[in-house]
DNA sequence: CCCATGGATGTAATCGATTTCAATATTTCG
DNA sequence: CGAAATATTGAAATCGATTACATCCATGGG
């Protein structure tokens, strides 16, 4: 075989430098303990003299698997997100685990596509958010058999596997908080419900909440707006001027209840007093902003942790716990209040 | 979702169904157009009825090259970096290149390991965040002759690729702006510059501007915090117990400006008539709060789409360029204005 | 009618790391 | 001291896809 010159060194140049067969280097990096102290130190030196760095392609052929975990993400564009890949991230690499990302812009097709792709890339699992996937994507994961999490969103469909909460469930306790204080009139301004099982949960349970205590949620107060400050203003003036304007809003999540907030105070609606806002998500920045936002907290950093849990289980090959719940809970801060009084104009 | 049993098809199962050799399906897969028409329709068949998909691992170790790119960021969990990844990703995409992303935390050691990391995981290229990496993973990159593009700085040392700003020219701006305002006690609450030559360099930015100005930093009126709102919150109360008090302080990202504006706020001082305060970066955020902040404008998206342009030249073997340099404004908005009157202490 | 031509397809070597199994070195202990 | 037990090490097969090269076939010109 004719040396080659300016290749990448290769298992079989440290072997050939370090005068062992290339099955004791790969045991000096795989299983240092099978090796003896002189030849492992002889090894590693070689090592590190020709910069070798194992052949990850190489590596995933003969032992059938990358140790990559894909996630498909709606936007990575929103702190919960970034938590979220935060936490989930820091519990795989503790087990050795890649994670590769890639977004769908709340995108079915999309979300499809890049699916695909991380699997064609190799990742040995995969971790999607909510439910709603395309049948396309669910038929090949399940013909594929390949291990996956679905992760915010509880209960699973039959077969799913699930770490999450109840997205209408845990917003129906706002909505009981609020007609507790008083309130009769509730407005929502939500996330875009289409092909977003879990945007359109949070509606459903809002609508479910109201019904519950007598109420109904009406036409014109019901806006969906994309999760951005510029859109969560534009929503926000469009509910207000509904006449009989509403005294509550729930909104989809802590971007729109933010984006509600600024906008409030630019119309010189005072909160709490004219006005109750709640948030979902409870982002760090809920806690700092004037007034402070009542919002549901998610335990985010422990919801992923727990995502990460069960696709490491799956990769061991122990039998992992199909349907987890995490709790959701009110935080109750400066931005919700008693209903203004009935007969008057907004004014505490 | 059960761990995936040892029988998924490879290239051979596909040929065998198909009744033709592993080459045809390859090709069939590859350069479509050299497979007749009637063979290549029963091969595709094959393909989807068995649900192939390549094998990425024995792709890359017969082609020499994964397809995929590594990132290391200090964190995610910060808008500007969110964007960032979305940018390059899109492009990376568009060029059939998957990113693989991984955080440091802004500490350089894990920085090292983490691109180390990435290269064994077989990544192609690599994008690493200013130019302060450790001297071992340089040597290793160079070593290993990786294309490596360094974003978020210029100029680039000698025999480095970067797309970026001079940080310290940058800020600079902004404190001659203030100047011009006639503010003569400025402050600054700027990251953490141990480690992070970015954080350093708007830091040095500000001394320097202000030595032109004729005026100097006062140690008290320098405070490095981490980018958090908590943090920034507690590194202005600091800033503005110091006596004289600063009638302007320059921020080392939105966050900490946020951070500042809002206990601002809390302690009753008004801005812009009091204290001027001005960001860096020009969050989504910036233009929506109250009072709008005032802040270095960075065009991140274009940025981040030239690193990718830079990565993907590299792996085509073009030559690519050594340096480029974008432009970053200052976008006066609310949160900064004339120094108030002297002699006086400060209201407007 | 035969052969040159060129397109379509198949055969088999190859990429780099791991691991089984066999071979050899070392230790243990009667 | 020597045999058995044990610890180390090496040779070579193997994982799945790609592709250089060989082979086959149809077509058209002479």
């Amino acid at each position: 075989m004719r040396p080659k010159d300016s290749a990448l060194p290769n298992i079989e140049d440290v072997a050939r430098a370090a005068d062992v067969s290339t099955a004791t280097v790969s045991r000096v990096l795989n299983k240092p303990d099978s090796v003896r102290e002189a030849l492992r130190t002889r090894v590693l030196h070689s090592v590190r003299a020709l910069g070798y760095v194992p052949h990850a392609g190489a590596r995933a052929l003969k032992l059938q698997r990358s140790g990559t975990v894909g996630a498909v993400f709606p936007t990575i564009d929103n702190a919960i997100f970034a938590k979220a890949i935060d936490a989930l991230q820091q519990r795989l690499a503790e087990a050795g685990l890649q994670l590769l990302i890639a977004t769908s812009n709340y995108d079915l097709e999309t979300e499809a596509r890049q699916a695909m792709n991380l699997m064609t890339r190799g990742a040995d699992a995969l971790v999607l958010c909510g439910m709603g996937q395309s049948p396309e994507l669910l038929q090949v994961l399940s013909q594929r058999q390949l291990p996956t999490v679905h992760a915010m969103t509880f209960p699973p469909p039959p077969g799913l596997v699930c770490v999450g909460y109840d997205n209408a469930r845990a917003i129906g306790q706002a909505v009981r908080y609020l007609l507790d204080l008083g309130h009769r009139r509730v407005a929502m301004l939500g996330g875009i419900s289409l092909h977003n099982d879990r945007a359109a949960a949070r509606i459903a349970g809002v609508k479910q909440a109201l019904k519950k205590g007598g109420l109904t949620l009406a036409p014109q107060h019901l806006v969906e707006r994309p999760y951005g400050l510029a859109e969560a203003r534009e929503g926000f003036r469009l509910l207000m001027a509904t006449r009989p304007a509403p005294t509550a809003i729930v909104c989809g999540n802590d971007v729109l209840a933010f984006g509600a907030l600024l906008e409030a105070r630019k119309l010189g609606i005072t909160v709490p007093e004219a006005l109750s806002i709640i948030g979902f998500d409870d982002l760090e920045m809920a806690r700092h902003i004037q007034p402070a936002l009542t919002t549901l907290h998610v335990p985010t950093q422990q919801l992923w942790r727990t995502v990460a849990e069960r696709i490491i289980c799956a990769l061991e090959g122990s039998p992992v716990q199909a349907a987890t719940e995490v709790e959701v809970e009110l935080v109750v801060r400066e931005s919700s209040g008693p209903a203004p009084r009935v007969g008057r104009s907004a004014r505490a």
